[in-house]
DNA sequence: TGATTTCAATCAAACGATTGATTAACCTGT
DNA sequence: ACAGGTTAATCAATCGTTTGATTGAAATCA
């Protein structure tokens, strides 16, 4: 039935296993030995399928990029026309994106290796900031500055929507740290709910503050 | 004159070495090697002084928090009377901590092993949380309390103050992709002062729309 | 004081273990 | 039989650590 080909399955298992140790150990601390073990597979299938760890790392990074841009979806699809409702469209991909990256059960290692990336001064972080990060940050300088009334490609937007995007993230780097200074014993739909509310509240607060 | 004597100045340059490759490369892909060299010393040395690579990382993780600690100032000298004092004190502390952490000249180093730590579930999370993190979130916890008029350690007051950190870490994080955005040549006095306007805006108007 | 001992500190060299990569033999389905 | 995958075995290189020798400045003798 749906069982995929030998081959397809171990390239994939592979992969998984490359996101998961890459972006929780990191890439110099995961062996390839660990990574074939994790994957159920031998250590010689890593060069033949990716020419090697390296490759092996790269076809991750793309795997993830892809998974994360079917969750924003895509740039283009925005149609702000007035304050309000270009407002009621910055929340609403406030809200899916803390739904994701908080909560999301496929988050944590997808959210480890995009963080990685971001913090590890990649090959393939030109590829990140250029294909994905850039575009989507240019969308929300595009709500943002309809929401406020000011240019969507002014310093003070783009600044804005930096540090909108920040306390999201946080939620992520940090969330042992929330954890354990608030005594939730997980972030489950409910405390993503609770999240999303207060960064919700946040957004409409600095908006109105923004405001001409 | 006030040369440091020999074992200290070796001490001294291993920990420097180890702040600045452990948080720009990670521990594991650092040597012992690079790390000698950079310290211009012997590997033998690491072993000596620091019983191995791990003792020197848990050397280096605490002289980070000090000097980030020195920044910060200590947690207990607050004295917040009324709101409206509560809330300049924390646009001083997050001024002060936006200086340090995006445009200090010694920051790089330091925000970089930071953020590594904070990432990686190493041994020294536990000891950053406990003596460092914990007290001075509660203590941004009591300024925002009186500030809003909430109770300092309700779950809605705790995540406003991560939300409001979390702003100011991206700046940090992702400050290459937001030069690259932006089109800054580097963050210096000048960039630092027009960020911490705007996150200032963002304290204020966070904290008028959380006042009961 | 002058000779001797002691000890922390540093060094070059080498250790065993592990790394990523490679090889050649071996399946497995057609 | 044969091509596409997989395997165990092995490679040189590098890893963190350890070793034994050497240094120079205190400490302890005479």
């Amino acid at each position: 039935m749906g069982t995929e080909s030998a081959p397809l399955q171990t390239r994939n298992s592979l992969v998984e296993a490359a996101i998961h140790l890459f972006g929780h150990r990191g890439f110099g601390q995961t062996s390839t030995r660990e990574l074939a073990a994790r994957a159920g597979t031998n250590i010689a299938s890593i060069a033949y399928h990716f020419g090697g760890k390296a490759g092996l790392h790269a076809a991750s990074a793309r795997e993830v990029a892809a998974r994360i841009g079917a969750v924003l979806g895509s740039p283009e699809n925005i149609s702000p026309t007035n304050p309000t409702e270009a407002a009621a469209q910055l929340e609403a991909m406030l809200r899916r994106f803390v739904a994701f990256l908080v909560a999301a059960p496929e988050a944590p290692d997808i959210a480890a290796f995009m963080l990685r990336e971001l913090t590890d001064p990649g090959e393939v972080a030109d590829l990140i900031y250029a294909e994905f990060l850039e575009p989507r940050h240019r969308m929300l300088c595009q709500l943002w500055g309809v929401a406020t009334g000011r240019s969507p490609e002014s310093e003070e937007v783009k600044l804005a929507v930096f540090a909108m995007l920040g306390q999201v993230l946080y939620f992520r780097i940090g969330q042992p740290y929330v954890l354990r200074r608030i005594g939730w014993a997980g972030i489950g739909p409910d405390e993503a709910g609770r999240i999303a509310d207060l960064l919700s509240a946040n957004l409409h607060a600095m908006i109105e503050r923004h405001r001409t």
